[in-house]
RNA sequence: GGGGCCGUAGUUCAGCCCGGUUAGAACGCUGGCCUGUCAAGCCAGAGGUCGCGGGUUCGAGUCCCGUCGGCCCCGCCA
């Protein structure tokens, strides 16, 4: 009963059908979404990539294609030669764009038929995410996931565009390179040719793009995969996209209004949506005492306060313990929250609190001038009158405390406050907050390595200004590195790097990579840098992320065409998978299996 | 490596705490009726390895142990 599409071609896309079209004779091709058969009339939704039209067949028109339609179930492909009409204005529908018009069948041929689907193609389903990524033909026919895969082509597209026409050059940079040290764990490739030797895919092509700086390309661009062998996270994928780029003879300012004009860009093309530049900037240092990380989302205050001196010489021993131990205290005054605020919301807060290394979340609930909290009667009269002025305490607040080292006070109560900020909708969803943080460390001490590693990587350029503390206080040394953060997701980072190879031996010497080791991983761009290396800089966007906050998505799955589960595989192709042993073989590759 | 939530018709869930007739609902599916529906409607019907393995028990979807898988998080991700 299928049937050859012969000579005939089609004319429009259901979804872009209208008024215009009155009386047209059209072809029409696409799924059918659903078919309300009855009896008489038979009114078939038809399906394209831009949208939804009503078709009509009526057995007074013509009885053998109201008898075709009869039989058509959701999903089968139809050809449709019909009219456009306008609907009887009772029969208008405003859900759809082609509401005020529908087609009138003539004839119809059926394309291709389809088993009855494992869950519905439509926006608004609740369905396991194994089943949607099994079937993700069918997944990403729903219009959701298809305009999500739009947009990621219309920011492309205007990231293209930008870039282009101010001069920037893209360039391919090779997916089997080597493994470097320092970062991520690397996905290797073993080489055929090469047996026992690896390629290793890019974790991101810095080195490479640094190179082409070297080689006086001026302005490169790539959108390009990176790939990184960590464990996945809704935000975290192991391969992923980056707008990439890097210029030469510039600073940070240069790179940094290049990116404010590519995301104006990128936003208009996109959304028609006008984003404000210059973004404002906020030292590393605020950013981690106002909001506890380095991705602060300023789309709201509710804002951290240090308290550590109030109680280094405390008698509350929760407090000045970890003080003494080189810790600190924070924290952040949830105001006029009393009333809306049961117990069990503490307890729920205080195991919250736990999940991220918290000993406990020590609250207060102020209510007249009675302090509620099981830690009232350890404070001093003196500190209770200092924690009201430093954290303007009034009727109704409610204090949370943390007190341990910086690392797990901050995570803890940056946490808190985003949980705190959604829970009291004290977050503007329609707001795009985005700001530059800057003024990083450039090292930080790795504590089970023990040894400084670089923040960001080993090429940035620390400041000049900061460089005479390199040996005797290397944490005080700042980089002229630079992330953007948008909404409290950090959406790129970048930095000026260092373009002299005598300060790029200093920071391998400070980070412990050995002068001869360093040769041997980075050689090439080490002796590049002594050709005639040109102060250059640049920064990485993370693609997916960008098009996870635009389109709404929560997940980057959802901005993914083929994403991975949190186990790294990939429901649809079954990848990874065993491969023959001739495979293996050719490779000189010996699997060996701990069995257990 | 660790913590939390989840796994029952095709799908989404209820049942699990407190073990006991034939495991329910909605949507979907099948058949029939129906000429203005668009979440079509009405009538009838089919559909279950309760993730998997073991244990306790006269008896397990329900209790216990293990295991696999999904999601979220910590670690990790320069």
């Amino acid at each position: 009963m299928l049937e050859l599409l012969e000579d005939w071609k089609r004319t429009d896309y259901c979804g872009n059908l209208g008024l215009k079209d009155l009386d047209r004779n059209v072809i029409l091709m696409g799924w059918v979404q659903s078919n309300r058969d009855h009896g008489g009339l038979i009114f078939v939704d038809l399906r394209d990539r831009e949208g939804i039209v009503q078709v009509v067949f009526n057995p007074q028109l013509n009885k053998e294609s109201h008898e075709k339609a009869r039989k058509l179930k959701d999903e089968w492909i139809i050809a449709v030669k019909g009219t456009v009409k306008r609907r009887p204005l009772e029969t208008l529908n405003q859900h759809i764009k082609t509401g005020e018009i529908e087609v009138i069948a003539k004839e119809i041929k059926l394309l291709n038929t389809s088993k009855v689907l494992p869950f519905p193609i439509e926006n608004e389903i609740k369905v396991d995410e194994l089943l949607r990524l099994k079937y993700r033909f069918l997944d990403l026919r729903r219009p959701l996931m298809k305009d999500n895969l739009i947009l990621r082509h219309e920011i492309v597209s205007a990231t293209r565009n930008y870039l282009n026409s101010n001069g920037f050059i893209e360039v391919e940079t090779p997916y089997l390179t080597r493994s470097t040290p320092e970062g991520a764990r690397d996905f290797l490739v073993p080489s055929r040719l090469n047996p026992g030797e690896f390629y290793a895919l890019p974790q991101s092509p810095q080195l490479l793009k640094q190179t082409l700086m070297i080689s006086g390309f001026d302005r490169y661009y790539q959108i390009v995969r990176c790939f990184r062998d960590e464990d996945l996270r809704a935000d975290r994928q192991p391969e992923f996209t980056q707008i990439d780029l890097e210029m030469s003879f510039v600073n940070e300012n240069n790179v940094m209004e290049v990116v404010e004009g590519m995301l104006k860009a990128i936003f208009k093309l996109s959304k028609g949506i006008d984003i404000g530049t210059p973004f404002p900037r906020m030292r590393y240092d605020e950013a981690m005492l106002k909001y506890g990380n380095d991705k602060p989302d300023t789309r709201f205050d509710l804002e951290l306060s240090d308290i550590t001196e109030i109680f280094k010489n405390s008698g509350f021993k929760v407090f000045s313990d970890p003080i003494k131990r080189g810790g600190i205290v924070k924290a952040l005054n949830l105001k006029g929250k009393v009333p809306e605020f049961s117990r069990k919301e503490l307890d729920d807060l205080a195991e919250f609190a736990k999940s991220f290394g918290a000993k406990g979340l020590a609250w207060i609930r102020v209510s007249g001038d009675e302090w509620q909290s099981p830690i009232t009667k350890f404070l001093s009269e003196a500190e209770k009158e200092e924690l009201k002025r430093t954290l303007k305490i009034e009727d109704g607040d409610i204090i949370f405390f943390a007190a341990d080292r910086a690392y797990t006070v901050n995570l803890v109560l940056s946490n808190l406050r985003l949980q705190l900020g959604e829970r009291f909708n004290m977050i503007d969803e329609s707001k795009l907050s985005f700001i530059w943080v800057v003024d990083f460390p450039l090292l930080d001490f790795d504590e089970t390595e023990k040894r400084y590693v670089a923040m960001h990587h080993p090429f940035t350029s620390p400041k000049e200004a900061d460089l005479i503390h390199l040996d005797t206080a290397p944490e005080k040394v700042k980089a002229r590195a630079y992330d953007i953060v948008l909404n409290g997701v950090e959406i790129g980072g970048g930095s000026i790097r260092i373009h002299r190879s005598d300060i790029q031996q200093k920071l391998f010497d400070k980070i412990g990579l050995e002068a001869e080791d360093a040769k041997k991983k980075f050689g090439f761009l080490l002796e590049a840098l002594e050709y005639g290396a040109p102060p250059h800089g640049g920064i990485a966007l993370g693609l997916d992320r960008l098009v996870m906050l635009l389109s709404g998505a929560n997940s980057l799955r959802d901005v993914i065409a083929f994403p991975k589960t949190q186990k790294g595989i990939c429901p649809l192709t079954e990848a990874p998978s065993p491969v023959d042993t001739e495979q293996l073989l050719e490779l000189q590759i010996k699997v060996d299996l701990k069995q257990e």
